[in-house]
DNA sequence: TGAATATATGAACAGGTATTCATATATTAC
DNA sequence: GTAATATATGAATACCTGTTCATATATTCA
């Protein structure tokens, strides 16, 4: 298959979005819906802050996005090309 | 969605031997079918070190596999769901 | 207005990673 | 056996990344 060089990059950046444990944690808990980053910090024992740095980078891939509402912001799954990438991997993981 | 901490690590790691554009230019040349390290180097200019280097923690990751004949060793995709990763990740960066 | 809460962000530091270079192993041909 | 070829690997270096800490912005409440 061919492939361009920023297409390839491009391709890399999506997958280092999903590179880190604490963001494949993230994802998985916006699985169940949408969440506050306070909610997600609590459930994942960080602070807001590191969560709030990781939640930058995946909406910046669109891999999550923001819904602000008073003072919190909501989070959840972009769209649906995530949770199934999210799926497949999983997949591959436990009968890899 | 629940996700222990040692399955959240795994699956990062798949991700993680995806997060590279080297890597990713790898699994897109054998998209076409297995190559040799040589073909692959002469293919995306990298030197067979560098290849070599990429292909051993892909093949640690169950991504691509390895034929030995003679003193040539022929790397191909290792199984469907990593073609499917790449091809689903292709379409988020496309029409994302 | 001022205090409190929720999130974001910049800088800095620690740990990880991709490449290069040199060298090792393995296989074939002579 | 030696020479040549294909791949692998260890060490070193340069770059990248995740977290923490301090601080900034934004919103609600009194």
């Amino acid at each position: 298959m061919k492939l361009t060089e920023p297409k390839a990059r491009k391709l890399a950046e999506l997958f280092s979005a999903l590179s880190d444990a604490s963001r494949i944690r993230i994802i998985a808990q916006l699985m169940g819906g949408e969440m506050s980053v306070r909610a997600l910090a609590d459930g994942l024992g960080m602070t807001e802050s590191a969560v709030s740095h990781q939640l930058r980078g995946l909406r910046q891939m669109h891999l999550v996005r923001a819904r602000k509402a008073g003072r919190q912001v909501f989070y959840s799954i972009d769209d649906d090309h995530v949770s199934r990438l999210f799926t497949l991997g999983l997949d591959h993981v436990q009968h890899g």
